[in-house]
DNA sequence: CTGTTAGCGCGTTCAT
DNA sequence: ATGAACGCGCTAACAG
């Protein structure tokens, strides 16, 4: 027999009441700031809570409240830049200092499960990194959840920096003389939650520009694959231009033209996105974007302390670009 | 446009019940699966629960079961590339059959306090993908909460996967004559959960075979730190035999041999892990290991059924491993 | 001003 | 098949 086998019972609000010699509700009135009390009285329940180790029950919590102290952030299914992680624990740690713990669901193949799964957790906050569509958003906050928008497809598309991303690339393939452009998009579009809206601002940039509307193409991520894909578009002859969903795709069409023998950047100028290391690792290193997460940050942040009521502080409305190009040698 | 009033409040069982025209404790139990009901008893509660579409509140059933229905996957600070997110998914999947609700928590720097979030969320189980130390388990466990992978007898370090995945890269490294042999981890210690196991294979099993310990470098993802890291091995003149912490390693270590204008794979060679599309895009194509985490998933799928008491013992001995070689031209 | 009592919120379960 | 009580924290109302 262990003795040890004790199923540690965490300490209750009730504990902490008698071993200050207070009532239970004096422990609750202290532990949130309410009310005032001798320094005295907040003392011993201060203390007491401290040497049990006290953590108020999260469940019992979250049913007198009527939601849970869970901030939920939806990732997409796709892999943008590897500091996604670094975003989401900034996330967890400005979210802690308000007492809201950050849990990460990857949205899964049927967006109404997904939505119901975050719905379950009766959330405080969801934090949408480019998963949620207008109805999804609405449901969640018609059940009281603050949804904290990033990118929004639907919203005034001049405002989407996707859609800034797709006419920066336009400019960028373009520099070197006019040629023929075309998107070149995932195969798994359920991983490109970001390609369509940086079509658009490519269309709209050529509509402008009185050149012809891009072909979009989807590319596998292997090399015979991408070969034939880059084929179809490669068979007129005159220069091509590709501008990819990200550094990965771009990677494949440059393999793809390293195969066919067409010559980079003349025949066939590439661009991606990210900048991945691996991007700027090979030969020739890619041309890419680079997306500075910061002003989402910031903008996450803001919300997520306006939550507990915390002065909205707006930071300054335009400041630098979030994402920048990247030259590398195949433009 | 169906302009249905959303209803503030969720329906409780207590709706249900009066709907249903039945007690609370009825509906708890048909719904539970408990008791013996009249057909008829339980077709009306179903119905009635089906029609407001109640969900129990998880933060009442959390409070009386002492748990949630949480299952925490931890996953470690480390690029994942989209096969984690199909892990994921899937443990989700299955988790869902069960009635259990799956968030994934990233591995924040400070264990301890990844530790407590995990804690607090009073899960029923945590899946651990390569954070958790001995005595977090333990802490785990002793809170009640179910630890997976289970540990088990035969997980001694000659079964560790990535203890067998060092001696694979030596293998294949040395199949083209002898050289010297390095093992390059990533420059972030933080974001390297499995190379210390890799690299203890190795060691092993030169010292089985009577060859000197490989070195062990750090190599960052640019090309100027990765060059200034590989030099410093390259200075003695022989081969030398690269086996890299993943295929972003190898790409670094190969584009440093190319700028220091070392052969390759006469006088460098190069392998990676994970095969990753991009290593299979680049030139020379990386020889690299693919893992399949089938069996992983098995394992975790097993443990997560004998959860709900459902001994499923599907899971076979060992098949084939859970990961080859690809072969490329960097060896 | 300081602190307590009482009762709510929701699902589960024992005893009837 | 049900009433009542429980688990835990919060808070309105109230008493010292």
């Amino acid at each position: 027999m262990n003795s040890e086998l004790q199923q540690k019972k965490r300490p209750t609000s009730f504990d902490v009441a008698k071993r200050a010699g207070v009532s239970r509700a004096t422990v609750s009135h202290v532990l949130n700031g309410q009310g005032r009390f001798p320094d005295e009285t907040r003392k011993r329940v201060l203390e007491a809570a401290a040497e049990l180790q006290y953590t108020p029950s999260p469940a019992g919590r979250a049913l007198v409240r009527g939601r849970s102290d869970i901030v939920v952030v939806v990732i997409p299914y796709t892999t943008f830049g590897s500091n996604l992680q670094d975003l989401v624990d900034e996330i967890t740690v400005r979210a802690d200092k308000h007492g809201l713990s950050v849990v990460v669901r990857f949205a899964g193949p049927d967006p109404d499960k997904t939505l119901a799964a975050v719905q379950n957790f009766r959330p405080v906050a969801v934090v949408d990194l480019g998963v949620l569509g207008a109805e999804q958003r609405s449901s969640l906050e018609a059940s009281g959840a603050v949804v904290i928008p990033r990118l929004r497809p639907e919203d005034s598309l001049e405002n989407n920096p996707n859609f800034v991303i797709g006419q920066m690339m336009l400019e960028e393939l373009l520099s070197r003389g006019p040629r023929r452009i075309v998107f070149a998009a995932l195969l798994d579009e359920r991983s490109d939650p970001f390609g369509p809206a940086r079509y658009e601002g490519m269309k709209q940039w050529t509509n402008v520009h009185g050149l012809p509307t891009p072909d979009r193409i989807q590319v596998p991520l292997d090399l015979a694959g991408a070969q034939s894909a880059l084929q179809r578009e490669l068979s007129e002859g005159q220069p091509l231009g590709v501008a990819c969903y990200n550094d990965a795709v771009a990677m494949a069409v440059l393999a793809a033209g390293r195969e066919l023998g067409v010559s980079v950047p003349e025949q066939l100028s590439v661009m991606g996105v990210d900048a991945t290391a691996e991007g700027q690792l090979v030969t020739p290193r890619l041309t890419t974007i680079r997306i500075d997460n910061r002003p989402v940050m910031d903008r996450i942040a803001a919300d997520l302390a306006s939550l507990s009521g915390q002065a909205n502080r707006t930071s300054g409305a335009a400041e630098t670009l979030p994402f920048k190009p990247i030259s590398g040698e195949t433009t």
